[in-house]
DNA sequence: GTCTATACGGCGATAGAC
DNA sequence: GTCTATCGCCGTATAGAC
C-alpha cells in the first residue's frame, strides 16, 4: 500500500510543491529535531523558502501549525495500522491470533514506513516520539490522534490473554510504547553504545528484535503473579 | 542509603536554602517539564525568587546551567546504581547472577528514588527522560553522564547470556531504556489509556512489572535465531 | 564574593497595510 | 496572498551596591 497519498514526499523539485505543503514539510523536520519550543516560525519559513507571515496566514498560531503537522499524516498511519490489525484478526484461527501476530500487526506498518526511506515520514515518526515523551502534551496529543487504534490493539491483547491481569497489559503496552518511540527518535545512542554493532539506521533489525522482545515481555508479566 | 547528600531536597523553608541551589531546583523543575528551549532564564529566576542576572553570575550561559542541573545528581545516581550492581555480582553463585537479578540491580535504585516522593529527584528523572529522547543531545549527554554504568550493565548481561548475539543485547538494552524513560516522563498517558486501572504514580507497580517484562524480553530475543 | 538594576542588540509572534 | 511594522521578551553584559 502506498503510504503517502496526497502528501508530497519531499520531492527533488522543491519549487513545484505548494508553499503550504513546503511550510508543513519544513515545520515537520524542524519540530522533529528540536521540539516545539526549539523552533521558530522564521526558521520554518526560511527552510520552506517563504515569507514568515505566510505560515501565520495559512495556519494561524504556531501551535496550530504544530497541530496541522501532526494531523496531516495521522489519518494515513491510522488507516494502515487498522488494516493490518483487521487482517491479523481475520486470518487468525478460531483461537484468535497469537501475541506475536498482534504485536507484529501493530508494529510492522511503522517499520515499513520507516524503512521506506522517505524523510518526511521519518521526521513525522521522530516527532511522534517527541510528543509521546512530552510531559507537557504527551497525554493530550497521543490520546487525540491515536487512541482508537491503541485501544483496539490493547483489546486484542486482552482477548489473546484472557487470564491476564488487566493492569499488566497496560504496563506492557506502556513499555512497548516507550521502546518504540525511542526507536523513532533516532538519537544515535545505540550506535554509540554498541560501537557500531547495532545501528539505528538498521530499521529491519530494530523491528525484527522488537516483535519477539515485546511478545516475550508481555507473556512474562501476564503469566507471573506479581 | 541516603540518596541526597549535599542536595536540598525541596524543603518547605525555601528561603533558607542557598540561592544558587534554588536556581538549580527551579531550572530542574522547569527544564523537566518543557525541555531546554521551552524555558527562559527569566522564568527560572522568577521561580527561584532571584534576579535574572544571578543565574548568569553563578553558571554563565543557559546551556551551562542546564549541564549543571544534569551533573548535580548524576554522580549520586551512578554511585547508588554501581553499588547495586556490585552487590548483585558479589552475591551471585559461581554461575553468575540471573538476568532478573541484573535488571533488578539496574532498575531498582531508580524505583527507590522515584518512590521516595522527593519532587526534586522526580524532576531530575523526568529531565533525564527528556534528554534520552532528544535527537539533539540524547546521544552526547547520555554518553557523557551514564556510559560507564550502562556498559557495566550490558557487560553483565553478556556474561549471563554467553551464547546470545551481541546485537540482540544492544537492542534489548535500547528497548529497556525507552520503556524506562517513558516511565520517568510521567505524561499521565497510562492513566488516561487505562481509565485509571494503571497509574503512573504507582511507581512500585511500574517497576514490579518492568523487571520481569524486560528479563523475559531479553531472554526472548537472545534465545530465538532471527 | 554575592547580588541587583539596567541596558542592549536581536529575534519572537502576530496584526494590519498593501 | 504578500510583506512591513511593531511590540515585547529573549539571552547576555556590565556597572556598581552591599
Amino acid at each position: 500500500m502506498n503510504i503517502s497519498p496526497n502528501i508530497s514526499t519531499t520531492p527533488k523539485d522543491g519549487t513545484k510543491t505548494p508553499r503550504k505543503t513546503r511550510i508543513l514539510d519544513a515545520a515537520e523536520e524542524l519540530f522533529s529535531k528540536r521540539g516545539f519550543h526549539g523552533v521558530t516560525l522564521r526558521q520554518i519559513a526560511s527552510m520552506a523558502g517563504v515569507d514568515v507571515a505566510l505560515a501565520s496566514y495559512h495556519f494561524g498560531r504556531k501551535r496550530a501549525l504544530f497541530d496541522a503537522v501532526l494531523l496531516r499524516r495521522a489519518e494515513i498511519v491510522n488507516t494502515v495500522r487498522n488494516e493490518a490489525l483487521d487482517k491479523c484478526l481475520d486470518n487468525a484461527g478460531k483461537n484468535g491470533p497469537s501475541i506475536e501476530d498482534i504485536i507484529a500487526a501493530y508494529l510492522r506498518p511503522l517499520g515499513d514506513i520507516q524503512a521506506s526511506g522517505d524523510s518526511g515520514w521519518q521526521n513525522y515518526l521522530a516527532l511522534i516520539a517527541w510528543v509521546n515523551n512530552s510531559p507537557e502534551w504527551g497525554d493530550e496529543l497521543m490520546t487525540q490522534y491515536f487512541n482508537p487504534l491503541v485501544l483496539r490493539f490493547i483489546d486484542a491483547l486482552k482477548q489473546a490473554l484472557p487470564d491476564a491481569d488487566e493492569q499488566a497489559i497496560y504496563w506492557g503496552y506502556h513499555y512497548l510504547s516507550g521502546a518504540l518511540t525511542l526507536t523513532f527518535a533516532e538519537t544515535g545512542r545505540i550506535d554509540q553504545l554498541s560501537g557500531g554493532k547495532a545501528k539505528a539506521s538498521n530499521i529491519k533489525a530494530a523491528y525484527a528484535h522488537m516483535i519477539p522482545f515485546m511478545a516475550a515481555g508481555i507473556r512474562g508479566i501476564c503469566a507471573s503473579k506479581l
